[in-house]
DNA sequence: GTCAACAAAAATATTTACATTTTATAAATT
DNA sequence: AATTTATAAAATGTAAATATTTTTGTTGAC
């Protein structure tokens, strides 16, 4: 029986319509395309190399997402960036991924403690790695995703997954955009080693406990990088 | 101050695509096309006088927002409707409604008191009027939306009232398809009047307590619903 | 005769190209 | 300075062309 997932974004894209939706994602995401910026279609005609229309189809797909704003009869925008933003975010991931690990702990089979396991490991070996440079943080980001999404992956609750995987996904997006090298200014990696010992211990009270603090953690570092900004 | 509001259909719609949304939008949450169907282009574009573009566009819209899905090349498709998802997404309703009533209550000041007192009489004089005909089902279906709105509205954050306005029109739409007719079967008028005075008494727990049982009533009533349906 | 494999044909979805409408910008006028 | 008017830029929508999927019909093997 094939588990469901979170992410529809699985497998090759069909259209230039869902080709345009994730490569537009990925740029928000990523902050390659800024906060509050206008997004023009001829720019990103050029930029992409698709047609007007996919592209304001996976304009209004991530509208829906809430990285996108509709304008009225002008045009789309990246969503915006604000400190009130990132609080209420952390806040929600807090409690939605709590949730998911609260409930995917005590049904998690060995398969799901194997990949856990390989996941954490594959993070642990590029945290303790050598190189830092752009494509490492980048590659530290998938390997970040991944960890924690093993970790919820028994989680029945296709709708709180997908949930707590959006909210996940803006998290992400300030964490990128406000550039906190979470890696170097927290013993991330510490964090990382609590979340598996309490998931293998079947110990779901440890496991959210220390979830929380960590999204917290991040949250901070996220506000914090913000005031830094706005006060130059 | 103008408080920002979780639902975006607020004013005229400026543009087509955006007409197109919100027609779609309420014939999927109401029913009049039914989880799971196709929504070819050719049928939409002679039912609602729209062309296939704004089609196209709200149809993406509403796959952001998990009321429509896309099928690779093969087109639209009206979300299914399944007991599973009745449940999880009732879950989930329970979980961020309570959070923001307990975040709303505190805060809450004498014009938050006002309309959620005047809400609650709107809906009170509906519940125990006379007609119960199909127009004053949907009717009911206002009101009751306004008064859960109005108890939650002082909540500050406006990612928590998006989430919990996705999921009350997700839940809204398993009632009216279910065609569980709560008014007669229940005693939701009593639950509504519990909810007025923990709120107005700002009694936080005692609020949490009946949204989380009036929403598990909800819940169960469609579940059973959909049970007698599938039977047959 | 039944079934599978294949090949048109039709239906459908998707994309592109273009026409229209609206908004933003800049110059000119009061 | 504020307002109007002209111009340019941009967004939106329409319609036609392209590509894909689904259906239908045909053939041939068993």
């Amino acid at each position: 029986m094939k588990r469901p997932t979170a992410d529809s974004a699985t497998g090759p894209a069909k259209t230039t319509a869902e080709r345009a939706y994730r490569l537009l994602r990925e740029d928000i995401v990523s902050g390659a395309l800024a906060p509050g910026q206008k997004l023009k279609i001829e720019m990103l005609r050029s930029r992409y190399d698709i047609g007007s229309g996919p592209l304001r189809e996976a304009m209004s797909r991530l509208a829906g997402d809430h990285l996108v704003e509709i304008l009225g009869q002008r045009g789309f925008l990246v969503a915006p960036f604000t400190a009130q933003d990132a609080r209420e975010i952390g806040d929600l991931r807090k409690m939605v991924e709590a949730e998911a690990l609260g409930q995917s702990i005590p049904i998690g089979d060995g398969a799901w403690e194997e990949r856990v396991i390989t996941t954490f490991h594959r993070l642990e070996r590029q945290e303790t790695g050598p190189a830092q440079g752009v494509e490492a943080l980048s590659e530290w980001e998938r390997l970040n995703h991944a960890f924690h999404e093993a970790l919820v992956a028994a989680c029945p609750s296709v709708w709180l997954l997908r949930t707590r995987d959006s909210m996940f996904k803006h998290h992400e997006r300030y964490r990128r955009l406000s550039r906190v090298r979470t890696v170097l200014t927290r013993d991330i990696h510490t964090e990382h080693r609590e979340l598996l010992d309490a998931a293998l211990d079947k110990d779901v009270e440890m496991a959210q406990r220390v979830i929380r603090l960590h999204i917290e953690s991040t949250t901070q570092a996220v506000i914090q990088a913000i005031e830094n900004l706005t006060d130059t």
